[in-house]
DNA sequence: CCGCTTCGTCGAACCGCTTCGACGAGCCGG
DNA sequence: CCGGCTCGTCGAAGCGGTTCGACGAAGCGG
């Protein structure tokens, strides 16, 4: 391991030259430079990471704060991680996941924090009254979030514009004549404990449903195959007549696809799906192939990287937030309903 | 931000000491270190990662290398680093998500570990001739793969005992009475790749056939819904009689179960259909849901982690080398073919 | 009672880099 | 021709810890 002494001593010059050759931050003339970028090449010369984020006081480490409960990452925020992962190592930054108990790990937060280990940190799931927040901005940490909290005031955050993804897909469902529409969201404890993509969306569909006069039904669900089916059991018994169903649940909307199926009702001829906030991959995965709201995917995660960053190289404080809408995308789980005329007649 | 003098000063004591009270280097007597905690806690320090990364020229920082294609990570891949993350996370060590391009970022891979910033890595979808492992241990990285080379002498590596997972499936399936089983692998690209899992299972495949006395017929696959519907056409022309499906393609066995529905064969009834290496979540969203080999997902991540501190922390060379099997979870996908008895008659 | 460990603590030398102040050398305008 | 700039470089002082050698005090066997 060469070191920044070795490569001056080769190239004839100080320590402090080679250091402003490398960072550039005063001018160096050509002549010195070339003897200098020769040392480092013949020696093989990389600078020691710890050293430079010790002197520099700036680690070029991020952290990706995310809760890691039992289940694991939906396709999702795997997409999430990843987007962040190769927008942090293409501006030269690295990139930490550090799982943080989702509620009472607060000192454990704070304890990273003052570790000075992060430069900044990217916040993932993030509810509606979120402590996390509040404690990583004491501790004086730059912050971005992916989700927001209710009062965003001050606060950098990407989120997905859940208000337009609803609108639009319920335009779309009623366009094709759809008047009774399920929307089977998120379970009720997810709910009750202020997951923002839940209950926005919730709001969102009433908003929505009353503007087209529809009523809306909102059907909570458990975030699996069983809790789709018992979802769409419920939701026939309160909509006997339903003829679509917006799912807010990538995992439930399987399980709704199979109960359906066994009820002897065709998709999408009988009833249609359309499934939000999902990925290419995952709604091809299914027979047919899901109608979804594609998520922004990767682009969330690398767009609250690219703004974390620009805010710890420049100097500006300003704020970042911005909502991405989801895409309609339309593949075979879509029809106009069987029974009545596209204009709903 | 406290610092260690902070500390040492106003417990009145000298700055080695409190690094002693902190690591433990050398014995402290009860009252000194009484003090010091005292003044810790009163200016609530916590040490500088990048000040004691420097000084012990330990980081305390893993790396996790992952070629990051363009499709993300499968859900088998998501568990693995999630398993990581949370282990490094438990014994006080951090993470890094680290995006290395799958080919010619050797030097990318030299240069990021010549920085010194990774105690070492856990190296992830290794290549049956990979040249990133010689890369890395040249550097003198302490190193522990996922999955494992041809030759793994000298090496540390967790990874799935396809051997055995494929041995049971086929001992499943032919316990039932299957007698013409085709295995879906993954894409000809990928098996000329070198790709370990796809290249073992096949051989496995074959050895496990053969063993029964059947024909071994495998057909390989795109990883996606409609690579698993054009295999499955595949496989039907080569085999019209086939009764099971073995499939090593978590996402192509959901285009296989879409096409053979599509073609009037009820699974299992007519077509027993078994996905290697999947997740339960996974297996889940299937209609019926798939009888899986279930990867060990979140534990080889784990145990991968774990190898390596316990290299780290302790002086030992040893190497770690360990197979996990995938177990058998029978769903709904697989029962004895309807047109023969089971035991084969 | 003496010399020798062992224990607990201190001071100082790093770890490898950044950054600030200083300074000689050219260059400018007046 | 001279004072004052800017340019390019150097030396040294940190950044906030770890770790090694030293050293006084206490404990011990002979």
């Amino acid at each position: 391991m060469a070191t920044m002494q070795d490569v001056a001593r080769l190239a004839q010059v100080s320590v402090s030259t080679v250091s402003y050759v490398l960072t550039g931050a005063r001018p160096i003339s050509q002549g010195t430079r070339a003897k200098v970028l020769a040392a480092m090449a013949q020696l093989d010369y990389q600078p020691n990471a710890m050293a430079r984020g010790l002197a520099s006081r700036r680690s070029r480490i991020l952290g990706l704060l995310l809760p890691m409960d039992e289940r694991g990452l939906g396709a999702t925020e795997t997409a999430f991680v990843t987007g962040a992962a190769a927008a942090a190592s293409a501006v030269g930054y690295h990139l930490v996941l550090s799982p943080v108990g989702g509620g009472g790990d607060l000192d454990g937060l704070r304890r990273l924090a003052s570790q000075r280990m992060f430069d900044g940190v990217v916040l993932m799931e993030v509810q509606l009254a979120d402590e996390r927040v509040g404690a990583l901005q004491q501790a004086g940490v730059p912050l971005v979030l992916i989700g927001r909290t209710g009062d965003t005031a001050g606060l950098s955050y990407v989120d997905i514009d859940f208000e337009q993804t609803v609108r639009e897909a319920v335009a779309y469902l009623v366009g094709l004549g759809h008047r009774q529409i399920v929307y089977v969201n998120h379970s009720a404890e997810t709910l009750a404990s202020g997951y923002g993509p839940a209950l926005r969306t919730r709001d969102a569909f009433v908003t929505a449903m009353t503007g087209h006069g529809l009523e809306p039904v909102m059907i909570p669900a458990q975030d699996s195959a069983a809790g789709g089916r018992a979802a769409l059991a419920a939701a026939i018994t309160r909509t006997p007549g339903l003829t679509a169903v917006l799912a807010m649940n990538e995992t439930a909307v399987f399980g709704i696809l199979g109960e359906l199926t066994g009820r002897g009702l065709a998709v999408p001829d009988d009833v249609s799906v359309v499934s939000m906030v999902t990925s290419p991959q995952v709604a091809e995965l299914a027979t047919p192939a899901l109608t979804a709201m594609t998520s922004p995917g990767s682009a969330l995660g690398r767009i609250a990287v690219e703004a974390l960053v620009r805010h710890l190289d420049g100097a500006g404080d300003e704020r970042h937030q911005q909502l991405l809408p989801c895409a309609l995308e339309i593949r075979g789980s879509t029809a106009a309903p069987r029974s009545r005329h596209p204009d709903g007649g």
